[in-house]
DNA sequence: TTGTACGCGTTATCAT
DNA sequence: ATGATAACGCGTACAA
């Protein structure tokens, strides 16, 4: 049996108004007739019924949140710093799993919608502007998270991958490393892709370091599977590479798992820096030298953002995420320069 | 704006009655009509309202998955596969992280109920007297996953870990090891830690093997971190052991991790085999031999399972999910034998 | 301090 | 084939 306000009213001989004055904490009752409700409600084991309170109040307490997978290294810290402050401002979330497919995105937004969910975090792709509009249309609040949008101003959270790229280069760099290849995502995405190639172009070049186009396999993505193909060809291609850079660090175990197996020594025959800091970066042997991106942390502030849209508060900003380098072991040092 | 059943209702110059049916294809109107209305809500952009739906209706299409850790690797094929089922059965899902703690769990039940979900899931970790009392009495169908409970007659989905470790164990003897280790969890935990270490035991007894409990090491848990320990403790104290079982895909890695600073080399020196078949095994280096729990077919019949009894079915059956040897390069062959 | 009654957006029952 | 209208469980203006 499941009770409603009615029944506590009824029990404790009060209008249902007094009782729900006193569950929503406002004035107009005597500290007896509080008790004694309070005391029914015990009795009853009375929980209110959330569906109800969002039909009358227009907010479900309910976050929605959408990634292109779910069962990614990536997707799971993400998605537990969001729940970690949702919960803190007595929310939950609904996650939402797209496989980055047009279609399903869409569904879900409409479901969402539905649910009328009081806001929205998209994370890790390209907002399409059929998102886009769709999230304008519906008017809710939202807040891109590990992506950002050049085309529609929605506030992000994220690194700057140009920046964070170019970090792990220039390390690479101070560690005497001048023959240092790439094995990167695709160029033609503005998100995770362009932006970690130019940051390598530009150290290289403020560095007055020798930038061969070939020196940078592309992946399809940032997988296991397609570190190992690249990694592969460009040793083979380019076997006087000292060092390479990882867009991800999926990519970098693959590298090295690679190496393994082609009897290529990490880091003594060629050292790696990944980008992600994910769990399996202090895993892998040797432990991967990454630059970091706190995802917990993205996720928190991301929602901590979603919630100062939802208070109303007019400075939202974009919130650029401080990068850090993690140093392991699969990068060596050649002759250190002092640059 | 965001409209309701009403303006549609105007517009078309029908009743609501008729709209509502529409939406429902229940009968009761001409194709004329039907036409009339379909063209309304396309116009407006209509979509009807969940919540007052599942005022009425006592159905929100809604699941809760109740989780130890979000962002744990296990935890993500998990919640993989519950969402992909509850999507197709137009529900959407609120991802709940517990920590394993008491008072965190009971208040996501207690919010979850509030939010009137169909139906629960609960993952990973042993199912308290108190949760389980606090399920009967809101009374919700619940299913766990990757747990059972001896205690409570809650259906389950999970792999049978006993077999699933006597298999594990013997697939190392029928390699020809007979000293053979183990790294376990806790033995009091009677869900993964107990039912291992009996696997274990009883497949050395089986074959005649030596059973020398020292040659078990306790990890407070199933982490990396613990798995680096647990090796070096066994390797230190039992240098002649050839192979070991470990409990997790991640005590496995972190015994591998361990074995490289120790200079050991895996598997010349000694032979590994975990438990899980976590994306980390194919990515280890050398790639992790572990027995597989498929994760996320267990999560999709978990929630088969759940929206059975939520259709009302009466054939709820635990599932034994079976379990599979994933043969890599961290077992070597001695002398092979045929038993 | 307390109660009545309306409305939130639906579905469903009963008329017509 | 269609329309009024009463629920669903709650919050809140208004009245008392």
């Amino acid at each position: 049996m499941t009770y409603t306000i009615k029944d506590v009213a009824k029990r404790a001989n009060v209008s249902i108004a007094t009782v729900s004055r006193i569950l929503n904490n406002q004035p107009g009752y005597s500290e007896k007739t509080k008790a004694k409700v309070l005391e029914v409600i015990q009795e009853l084991g009375y929980q209110p019924n959330a569906v109800a309170r969002g039909l009358i109040n227009r907010r479900t307490h309910t976050i929605g949140i959408l990634f292109p997978s779910l069962s990614s290294l990536f997707t799971g810290k993400l998605l537990s710093g969001v729940e970690k402050i949702a919960h803190e401002k007595e929310s939950s979330v609904i996650a939402c799993h797209t496989q980055s497919q047009g279609l399903k995105t869409m569904k879900y937004l409409q479901m969402l919608n539905e649910k009328r969910i009081d806001g929205l975090i998209f994370t890790s792709e390209l907002l399409k502007e059929e998102y886009y509009e769709y999230i304008k249309k519906i008017d809710i609040p939202a807040v891109l998270l590990a992506t950002e949008s050049f085309a529609f101003p929605l506030p992000y959270v994220k690194v700057n991958d140009h920046h964070a790229a170019y970090s792990a280069v220039q390390y690479l760099i101070k560690k005497g490393h001048t023959k240092i290849g790439m094995i990167s995502g695709l160029p033609t995405d503005p998100i995770a892709g362009k932006p970690r190639i130019q940051g390598y172009l530009q150290a290289l070049e403020d560095y007055q370091l020798e930038v061969n186009k070939d020196y940078i396999a592309r992946g399809d993505g940032f997988k296991f599977g397609e570190g190992k193909a690249a990694f592969k060809q460009i040793m083979t291609q380019f076997p006087d590479i000292t060092a390479i850079f990882c867009a991800s660090d999926e990519l970098a175990v693959g590298a090295i798992s690679q190496a393994y197996e082609m009897g290529i020594r990490i880091p003594d025959d060629v050292s790696i820096i990944g980008y992600d800091n994910l769990q399996i970066a202090e895993m892998s042997v040797p432990p991967l030298t990454t630059v970091a991106q706190p995802l917990e942390k993205m996720g928190e502030t991301a929602t901590h953002l979603l919630f100062k849209m939802l208070e109303g508060s007019n400075d939202v900003e974009n919130k650029i995420i401080s990068h850090q380098i993690i140093e392991r072991e699969s990068v060596k040092a050649l002759e250190t320069r002092d640059l």
